[in-house]
DNA sequence: CCGAATCCTGCACGATACTG
DNA sequence: CAGTATCGTGCAGGATTCGG
């Protein structure tokens, strides 16, 4: 075992070099927040969240290209995390209330981060995305 | 079934599926942005080349687990979209440097934010998977 | 209205072997 | 050293149906 070759960022926790309790969560807390998050709807869901509690079908049309299925799944990920909070009205017909917890609305301000640079840099996205396409077509030829 | 098993030597090219990323853009920066970033490995590699430059088999066993396969997908798809430089150096042996474009590097900061929040917030999320599994168990029996 | 159950497809990912 | 070729697998995710 020969540690620090290239000593791993704090970033991720010096965690790469795991013990890997089972085979499950391999022991970084950056690795796992990725691994709930890197869906295709969870940060969304979050993020409308953080605006207003949101019922089951509203927030179904609200997304809107989401099946049932996926929503479902996805608000059962996060409220097993402990980001969203699951209210159950006992009424006819029944109605079920979905909102962020308060360690969920913590995590909407590293996600803002993420979405301003996104909006920020869309336009150099969208350049170096052609800058690659023309390198391709004409690099390798 | 296996139909021909004629030796087409190289007629289907599906060996690296999705070179790049290249799917239909919708329009949104913050989908594009998630799209890009939502697999496996990709923000590892950012974190780890916003250190410093690496080699490929540097970065290979820096990470420890990623196969060849996938760190060349990941590299190929990071590069496309203008974050990460590859340099080849025509030297014998070959030698190919990667590292962070300033767009790239621009991401760190974001990055990072979600980084520190994993880390701050590790034991309540382990709480709450705990939860989970102690719900899972006993719940649905 | 809320969601579980079922079936199905495609891609992400890994392991290995081979090349230049 | 830096990849490419190829096969196999598990799981994400969509469509639909059924139940409460």
């Amino acid at each position: 075992m020969s540690p620090a070759h290239t000593d791993v960022p704090s970033l991720v926790g010096a965690a790469l070099p795991t013990p890997v309790p089972a085979d499950e969560y391999d022991g970084c807390p950056v690795t796992g927040l990725l691994r709930l998050l890197s869906d295709k709807w969870s940060m969304l869901v979050l993020v409308l969240l953080g605006r207003q509690p949101y019922r089951f079908n509203e927030l179904h049309r609200a997304i809107g290209g989401i099946s049932q299925r996926m929503l479902t799944r996805t608000l059962r990920g996060l409220e097993a995390a402990g980001l969203v909070l699951r209210e159950v009205h006992p009424t006819v017909p029944p109605s079920v209330e979905y909102r962020l917890t308060p360690l969920g609305q913590s995590l909407l301000g590293p996600l803002s981060a993420l979405a301003d640079w996104a909006v920020s840099n869309e336009a150099a996205l969208v350049a170096g995305r052609h800058r690659a396409a023309a390198a391709a077509s004409s690099g390798p030829s």
